[in-house]
DNA sequence: GGAGGGTCGGGGAACGTTCCCCGAGTCTGA
DNA sequence: TCAGACTCGGGGAACGTTCCCCGACCCTCC
């Protein structure tokens, strides 16, 4: 009933259990014949290498973490980048050979446990996803000093690679074609202000704008649907003669549409609508929406690369990812 | 540099490894004292066990595989069902102190490396979810021994407990729905028929319908929103005259809508649309989606709860659990 | 044919924990 | 005060691998 181990193996071939564990590991010393007798004997006595031993002995796991902050309160605004990023990530580990702990990071109490469990040496190393500013974990772990790496730039600088999207960039050309079309009021909802990416992507709106001489008109969302909505109405109660907004993500986007419309407004003839990250829902709006691609896939993949080459090598560069403007039907 | 051991702890505090592994295993028959002093001993070195020598002689991880099909072909038809799911059974997982392995199954070399995974003993029990009825997996690691539950009934009954919400009545009470309204041409979009929530949908239309005398109008789909626009063109081409579609999910519900309305009919005047699954999305379109609530995260978190039963007591019975219309603008 | 070098197999320690068993110490009750 | 019972601590085996080191065998070349 057991599993049969290793010691096993050998008896039942006739040979010694360095002969099996040889075999097993792929090592080219060994000859034919034995490696044909070693390999019948596993088939036949269904044997899998017993992982926990030879983690133990190794003293490496080939198991990488993903780690996911979870906001406790229901908030889902990052849902589709979750399915992206953690689907996409699990696909470049996979394809490395490395297996994938999936972590959350939500209360205080469980911000322990994470600590706990990369310091117990379950993983090789591990990757930070969607951390804001506040959050504290990112320095902690980085004191464990395993290697890790962080998918979306850091606020504070210097604890660990990562793997950015040109948010400065793509935020700048989503205000460009705005003024391109000739709006003049242009109004901006933006994220929460702890997130690089959402500072980021303000900065490149203010800066774009000032070189244009025209004012900058700022609500604060959160990236969810409904702040997005709320920061809509109240942008349009404060100046109603705006003629666009550039939302910070693709969420809020969606929620100012709908509000827009709610207000009797056409988009894009009396307000032009932009977002940001493209993601999967903003085609199915209506109008379908104009924003700006994070390629999000790529970023999970290349911060996968990057961690390998951090265990590897010891060392690894941040890196940032073009953006481009995908042009749709709300501008 | 090395982290320290159990033993370094024991000499540090004066006590044998016995009295240390007794007080980090919270066992009751040890003196106060020394259990502070132990304590003292382990936050001034920081020692955290470790997890490979402990799965090694407990012959247990703590540890849950959640495993999800990933379609080869770059489909991101469930997307918003793997956030859910994922995040609710994760979080689950974590509030029952278990780690959780995200185990991506998709090509048929990654399905081998599955079962020698599990074989392995790098998990104490595994969650299957959508899995489709060709797949061999689930009779595969069935046969491991190994505790496992579905997410979602399975086309081999017997094989494993399952968690599944009631698509039979969830598709009647659309169909009833649009039946309410007094449609009298009604079609519906099916899944891919070798998932058993496909066939569950389509079975219930049919007998549904047939109570009424009316003739069933089956297009084919396989859950993605392209193949629902498709499907929909399709259907008002075979029958200019229908006046209401049942999709068997959001998704392709949303296909159905785009297609109907370039088509130059109106929603819901014209032809009523109800889909299946209520996803985020179905709250963005225009109209908004009326359509059938899959408890999808109440569903993961029965899996999970299933699974733990499972492991704790040897059996666990199988849930239905129920669905409910949630009626918006498209029908 | 024999010696030397190279190749491959065998034995055993080590990884860091848990848990069993035994011994010692303490406390209570007579 | 002493015996008995119970409680708590110490030593060591075991979990299943890997990997090091040594020994033996075979082959080749002189």
């Amino acid at each position: 009933m057991r599993r049969p181990t290793l010691h096993a193996v050998a008896a039942r071939a006739g040979v010694s259990k360095s002969s099996v564990s040889r075999v097993i590991n792929g090592e080219p010393s060994v000859a034919p014949e034995i490696r044909q007798i070693v390999m019948a004997a596993v088939t036949e006595l269904g044997y899998v290498p017993n992982g926990a031993a030879r983690n133990l002995v190794t003293q490496k796991t080939n198991t990488i973490a993903i780690i996911v902050s979870d906001p406790p309160a229901g908030l889902v605004s990052d849902d589709p980048m979750f399915a992206m990023v953690v689907r996409a990530a699990s696909r470049a580990l996979e394809a490395a050979g490395k297996q994938v702990s999936l972590v959350l990071a939500g209360s205080d109490e469980s911000r322990q446990r994470v600590e706990q469990y990369l310091a117990a040496g379950h993983v090789d190393g591990a990757m930070l996803v969607s951390m804001d500013g506040a959050d504290p974990l990112p320095a902690v772990l980085a004191r464990t000093g395993l290697p890790i790496v962080s998918h979306g730039r850091l606020a504070t600088p210097g604890l660990m690679p990562w793997v950015d999207n040109d948010n400065l960039g793509g935020a700048t050309k989503a205000v460009q074609h705005l003024l391109d079309q000739g709006r003049q009021r242009i109004a901006t909802i933006s994220g929460p202000l702890d997130m690089t990416a959402a500072q980021d992507r303000l900065t490149a709106y203010r800066e774009t704008l000032k070189d244009t001489g025209r004012r900058s008109i700022v609500a604060l969302g959160d990236f969810t649907r409904i702040s997005g909505a709320e920061a809509m109405r109240q942008l349009l109660a404060d100046d109603p003669q705006l003629d666009a907004v550039f939302a910070a993500n693709d969420l809020m986007a969606i929620g100012a549409l709908r509000t827009v419309r709610e207000a009797g407004r056409r988009v894009p003839d009396d307000v032009a609508v932009i977002g940001f990250d493209d993601i999967e829902a903003a085609l199915y709006t209506a109008p379908a929406l104009t924003t700006v691609r994070s390629p999000m896939g790529e970023q999970a993949a290349q911060t996968t690369r990057l961690l390998l080459d951090l265990i590897a090598h010891g060392t690894a560069d941040s890196v940032t990812l073009p953006t481009e403007i995908v042009v749709r039907e709300s501008a």
